[in-house]
DNA sequence: AGCACGCCGACT
DNA sequence: GTCGGCGTGCTC
């Protein structure tokens, strides 16, 4: 280590004021200790508060006087430092997606700090028998009770384990310490991992690959073989095979000595995947995931970091378990968007885990039954290599899609919110105790309150939406959980006609219960999924036969295999397709093709009903006709015609102020700082799609270039101004390449 | 972010 | 006269 006296600091802070590095003295007592990477605690601020902070530059020279510098206090959590490989990633996402080195770090760092590791105690006896009955006349003499459980067990047994003895037994530890002094037992300790599953059977068989299958796990390892990384993209049809794919390719990478990251989106574990994986890898694999206990975190990371984990399976964050040697990184469902982190940094875990291979010389894999239109927009220009798999393993028939127009059903007189065909299905299906999936597009559906005499709507006091009605009669904001009740005249012109607009999962529930009153539904949606394990909860009941009928969001489309699901209905098809959102086309038909892909799982061919007042809209016309193709050559001429990502790129601002004309007047500064350099490409300023939120204003603006270097550089320079300013009651977010517009 | 400094109102 | 309200400016 060099003998430099200085080092800059990232603070611990994660705000644009401080959002550079501060340089302080390294002191004799911790030379030696300190180098890049280092995490430390400094005096910080008039208060000289002891803040956290990373060392990111080691320094001869102090721009500062050096008596205005002030001394490192100490070096903290020796045990997780930066490597450099680390250090350069958060610099890349900082650069990248736009937010405070600070927060960069922390995306980077899966724990935050050590936790000390726990241990599995077992009390060994040391004596021989004889000793030990001796002891227990001695015991019985002196009638030590609790000594004497304790011997009996000993006698039994030579090693027991210390919980057992201090939960059943109820031994003290005067009474275990005096055994110990004499030689009688003695404690072992035993490093316990959490998380750790320990798999015996591994399964040593390996299914007979199809050709498309051998294919593309042959032209990896021939990539490999000759040390060609590049980002493979497999367009595989539900129950292709994509799995097994993934597993002979990690199997590959791990007989070259390296080590594998598999990510899936967030909810979409299931128990049979891990199971998969556990048979295959035995206890090699470990599960990172948001539920892991800081512990757990922590094993995870120190056993990674030590490359004695080989395959990690988790959402966006696993991409940062530390691994010596990574030879694959694996996105399954690709096209999902909790891919794209919601919180600054908003990286897009695709675009980092390329970058994470490009500096660890790895290959990277995405699969999809329906990939985003960047990825294939990238494949067709040979930035990505291409494979498809087309045929189904099972042999299972496709379903059979039918859209049908709501237009047409309001005509001829039907105001429900089942089409008479839908309707006639789910007769059929509950007669043949078969079950049924219905799905409605998403929340923001939900019953908003409104008055059909003058048109009021109810809405939040604190953001800028309606409230939604539910079943016990209170009204509520999804946004800020603000409740009221549910006036009984309109507040506005005082018509008694004050009701609930339109039908959210609970309008469905009852509606179905109102035609089919001995169908037993479920429901699943962000209000009933609010407590843990509830989700697989919903899920398994429904598994169980214990309902007919699944009501619910986005949530239900993905994963899960049914098998007697013969019936899926998308309600309302094309809400998504009204939103103001670039990718709204592309959100239909991938919600509409995972809908449809969730009927006819088992034996019997499935239908699927989609209701829309777009029948015509290429959407759903290529849904229906399961055409991904098709729908890709419409989409992408879309996006050309327009620069929208991926023919162009994109950056989104939002700035929020708690003053609404302070935030327009710093949006409307931005947005003439963006026209010196991009002019017609800018768009906006405006108000967000939800102006305000939790009493927050909320502005936005865009701009659209070729070049995402160009939009980087207007991003420094927005924060450049940004971080002159003195009042910092304005906030603004980035957001590159956006999955859902502000 | 967090904290000290500082300049105006109602109190022991 | 002072105690303390929170606007403003700085942090190696």
């Amino acid at each position: 280590m060099d003998n430099k006296p200085f080092a800059k600091i990232i603070i611990d802070i994660s705000h644009e004021a401080v959002d550079r590095p501060f340089t302080y003295i390294i002191p004799d007592a911790l030379k030696g200790l300190v180098d890049v990477g280092t995490r430390v605690e400094v005096p910080f601020g008039r208060g000289n508060n002891l803040k956290k902070g990373v060392v990111v530059e080691l320094s001869d020279r102090s721009e500062l006087p050096v008596d205005r510098l002030k001394e490192i206090s100490s070096v903290s959590d020796k045990d997780i430092s930066f490597t450099d490989s680390r250090l350069k990633l958060a610099a890349w996402i900082k650069r990248n997606y736009g937010s405070t080195m600070s927060a960069a770090l922390k995306t980077v760092l899966p724990v935050k700090r050590k936790i000390e590791p726990s241990l599995k105690k077992t009390i060994v006896r040391l004596a021989d028998i004889e000793v030990i009955d001796r002891l227990i006349d001695e015991s019985i003499r002196k009638k030590s009770v609790a000594r004497l459980r304790l011997l009996y067990a000993l006698k039994e047994e030579p090693e027991i384990p210390k919980s057992l003895v201090d939960s059943k037994l109820h031994v003290s530890a005067a009474t275990i310490n005096k055994l110990i002094e004499g030689r009688i037992i003695e404690i072992k300790e035993e490093r316990l991992l959490r998380n750790r599953v320990h798999t015996r059977n591994i399964d040593s068989t390996r299914p007979v690959l199809s050709d498309e299958q051998a294919r593309i796990a042959d032209c990896v390892r021939k990539d490999m073989d000759e040390g060609i990384h590049e980002t493979y993209l497999i367009h595989g049809i539900t129950g292709s095979g994509k799995t097994e794919v993934y597993m002979r390719i990690i199997e590959d990478v791990l007989s070259r000595g390296k080590q594998a990251i598999m990510l899936i989106p967030e909810i979409a574990l299931t128990y049979q995947t891990l199971m998969r994986f556990y048979r295959r890898f035995g206890d090699g694999v470990s599960v990172m995931n948001s539920t892991l206990s800081q512990g757990e975190k922590y094993d995870l990371y120190e056993q990674a970091s030590k490359g004695l984990v080989d395959v990690v399976i988790g959402p966006r964050s696993a991409l940062f378990t530390p691994m010596p040697d990574i030879g694959v990184i694996i996105i399954d469902e690709e096209h999902e968007s909790s891919y794209k982190s919601e919180t600054m940094p908003r990286f897009h875990a695709r675009e980092t885990a390329i970058e994470i291979a490009r500096e660890h010389g790895a290959s990277v894999v995405l699969g999809s039954a329906t990939p985003s239109i960047d990825s294939y927009y990238k494949a067709m220009n040979g930035e990505y290599k291409l494979f498809t798999l087309s045929k189904r393993l099972t042999g299972n028939t496709l379903p059979q899609v039918t859209a049908v127009d709501l237009r047409e059903e309001l005509k001829s007189g039907n105001r429900s919110i089942f089409s008479r065909k839908l309707q006639e299905l789910m007769a059929d299906r509950l007669d043949n105790n078969q079950q049924i999936m219905l799905f409605l597009n998403r929340r923001g559906l939900a019953g908003f309150v409104s008055c059909r005499e003058c048109g009021f709507v109810v809405k939040c006091p604190h953001c800028d939406v309606s409230l939604s009605l539910h079943m016990n009669g209170k009204m509520v904001c999804h946004y800020c959980g603000y409740t009221e009740d549910k006036p009984a005249r309109c507040p506005s012109c005082n018509s008694k006609y004050i009701a609930q607009f339109k039908a959210g999962t609970e309008g469905v529930e009852q509606e179905v219960h109102k035609i089919f009153p001995k169908a037993r539904t479920l429901r699943m949606d962000a209000d009933t999924t609010t407590e843990k394990d509830s989700y697989e909860k919903i899920l398994g009941k429904f598994l169980d036969h214990e309902a007919d009928v699944l009501i619910g969001t986005q949530m239900i489309v993905k994963g899960h295999d049914f098998k007697d699901v013969t019936l899926v209905g998308v309600l309302a098809a094309d809400m998504s397709l009204f939103q103001s959102d670039y990718r709204a086309a592309e959100k239909t038909f991938q919600l509409l093709t995972q809908a449809a892909g969730r009927a006819g799982r088992g034996d019997i061919p499935g239908e699927v009903i989609i209701q829309t007042y777009k029948p015509d809209h290429y959407a759903v016309v290529h849904a229906a006709n399961q055409d991904y193709e098709g729908f890709y050559n419409e989409e992408s001429s879309y996006r050309e015609l327009m620069d929208y990502p991926p023919a162009a790129h994109m950056l989104s601002v939002l700035v929020t102020s708690p003053d609404e004309e302070g935030g327009q007047r710093l949006t409307e500064h931005l947005v003439s700082l963006a026209k010196e350099n991009f002019e017609s490409s800018v768009f906006g300023p405006a108000k967000a799609a939800i102006g305000k939120i939790k009493d927050i204003y909320r502005f936005t603006f865009y701009i659209k270039d070729p070049d995402y270097g160009k939009l980087v550089e207007i991003k420094d320079r927005i924060e450049g101004v940004l971080s002159e300013r003195t009042s910092f009651t304005e906030t603004v977010f980035f957001d590159f390449d956006p999955m859902n517009v502000f």
